[in-house]
DNA sequence: CTATCTTTGACAGAATAAGTCAACACATAA
DNA sequence: TTATGTGTTGACTTATTCTGTCAAAGATAG
């Protein structure tokens, strides 16, 4: 059901690393990076990273899905997610241009 | 900082309650309510809600500035939050059409 | 000053997230 | 059969974050 895990395993198959080879190359336990790939963990943005580098990949698109799972993630079900997300918007792009 | 806090207090103002009256009618602590009013701790959505019907204030948008500050607060000074958001909104949206 | 309101920081406990490990099932090759 | 490589699962520990409690102190009005 994750966006990010479906594309980082798929980028691992094309990488032509086994589970096993991927997370000993990133330092991390096999049984974690399993899960991350099925969602039943979180990516962490670190491990993203290092994914992205490892599969030579772009890591600006792995990101952004990374920051998009994490923001739906925190509005699940809520009635008025898309509302919040519009409101996060405006906040954040007058946010940004004040910073110019 | 915190709009979300913010407005609680000046509504808390317009009912002419104090700190310690307002934290005592939803049953926390005083020193909560003070520091997530002005945004040292976040709020819980079941305490907004407590404290519109308090206040008698409209939830909807409470909640919805709830949720768009939590929201923001994930993405904090991330380069790609804009984008995050337009995708997070996008698959929102389509999650809500595929369950009409 | 006294009383009330608010802020602050230190602390403990609860809840959540992250990491470790061993075993399992499955497939394939020797 | 055995051996090897694949991915998955669950139980467990450790770390981190979140919450609530309390006491003290600052600020302000009467």
């Amino acid at each position: 059901m994750s966006t990010l895990g479906l594309k980082l395993r798929a980028l691992r198959g094309q990488a032509g690393l086994s589970l096993r080879k991927a997370a000993v190359a990133i330092d991390i336990d096999v049984a974690i990076l399993s899960k991350m790939e099925r969602g039943e963990r979180k990516f962490s943005k670190e491990l993203v990273l290092k994914l992205a580098e490892l599969y030579k990949a772009n890591s600006d698109k792995l990101i952004i899905d990374f920051l998009s799972e994490k923001v739906l993630y925190e509005l699940e079900d809520e009635d008025f997610g898309l509302e919040a997300l519009k409101v996060a918007e405006k906040q954040l792009k007058y946010k940004k241009q004040k910073d110019v």
